[in-house]
DNA sequence: AGGATACCCTGACCGC
DNA sequence: TGCGGTCAGGGTATCC
């Protein structure tokens, strides 16, 4: 379920362990995700160290020393968790306790402060990967990209010029990263609801009215997400260093038959239907 | 060319 | 309790 929010959630979580610690060890418990790991990948990261670490659209990025930057995506069901515990204990002695792996645990890095970070993804849907820093929109993975949907490159212009000409609908142009990115299944029924639009309507019909809820709500939903992964950081990094996904509160995802929220719906029904083989969830009175 | 569909994969859940 | 079927969705290959 990780879509933007919530990896910018993992990143923001990640970056005060991670940052600055040099990678002592790696292990690589198999030869692939849902691509193969790079070319000699396990060497390549071990005894870098971690300078700094952001995201693209989806993607998890951590610069090392050696000009590479690792590319991490965390597809349908990755996590990355803390599992290390080292340091002092009461009388002043050295202990370290390391969890034991388990089903899936693909990827181990062990930093030289004590910390491992485990990439465990069930479904393998998920990907790490190895580029150079200074080329890295230029990656297979980045190329294509559209625009992040924070910050002032997405407006209701932007969104207008972008939906022109589209025989789609604008769920489906929502879920298309090469036009906006950070946006899954979860956050465009999420954004679109804010905005009072209806998921089946076709892209050409838009008019700069609705260009504006939609560039706002985008915003909003996103945003507010974001703040709420923070809220809930502590909370979701575990006591024993593992990372959950903080829940959070929909108006309208996987709630059918569920009122919606909007008081002036007076309980009208969110209705599922099937886009793309994916689940769409609206209320069919406030979303037109 | 661009939009729709199939597929990768496993776990959770449901009905029997 | 077990078992088969369905669903979940990010991204991309492939088809139309």
């Amino acid at each position: 379920m990780p879509e933007l929010p919530e990896v910018e959630t993992v990143k923001r979580g990640l970056e005060p362990a991670l940052v600055g610690r040099r990678i002592a060890h790696v292990d690589l418990r198999r030869k692939d995700l849902r691509i193969p790991f790079p070319a000699r990948f396990a060497e390549r990261l071990a005894g870098k160290r971690i300078t700094g670490m952001g995201r693209r659209a989806k993607y998890l990025l951590a610069d090392l020393d050696d000009g590479e930057t690792l590319i991490i995506h965390l597809g349908m069901s990755g996590r990355l968790t803390l599992s290390g515990k080292s340091g002092r204990n009461g009388e002043g002695r050295y202990y370290h306790e390391v969890r034991p792996l388990t089903r899936h645990d693909h990827v181990v890095l062990d930093l030289d402060d004590g910390e491992r970070l485990v990439f465990n993804d069930p479904r393998r849907f998920g990907l790490m990967s190895l580029a150079r820093t200074a080329e890295l929109s230029a990656a297979s993975f980045f190329r294509h990209l559209g625009i992040e949907p924070l910050g002032n490159e997405l407006s209701a212009d932007r969104l207008l010029d972008g939906l022109k000409g589209k025989k789609t609908s604008l769920k489906a142009a929502l879920l298309d990263q090469t036009f906006v990115v950070g946006i899954g299944n979860i956050y465009a029924c999420e954004a679109l609801h804010r905005a009072r639009i209806s998921p089946k309507r076709l892209c050409h019909t838009m008019k700069l009215e609705r260009a504006e809820r939609l560039a706002q709500a985008i915003k909003e939903v996103l945003m507010e997400a974001i703040e709420a992964g923070g809220s809930s950081l502590k909370d979701y990094v575990h006591a024993d260093g593992s990372l959950g996904y903080f829940q959070h509160r929909f108006a309208v995802y996987d709630r059918e038959s569920q009122p919606c929220p909007r008081k002036t719906c007076k309980g009208t029904k969110i209705r599922r239907i099937v886009q793309s083989n994916r689940s769409t969830f609206y209320c069919p009175n406030c979303q037109r």
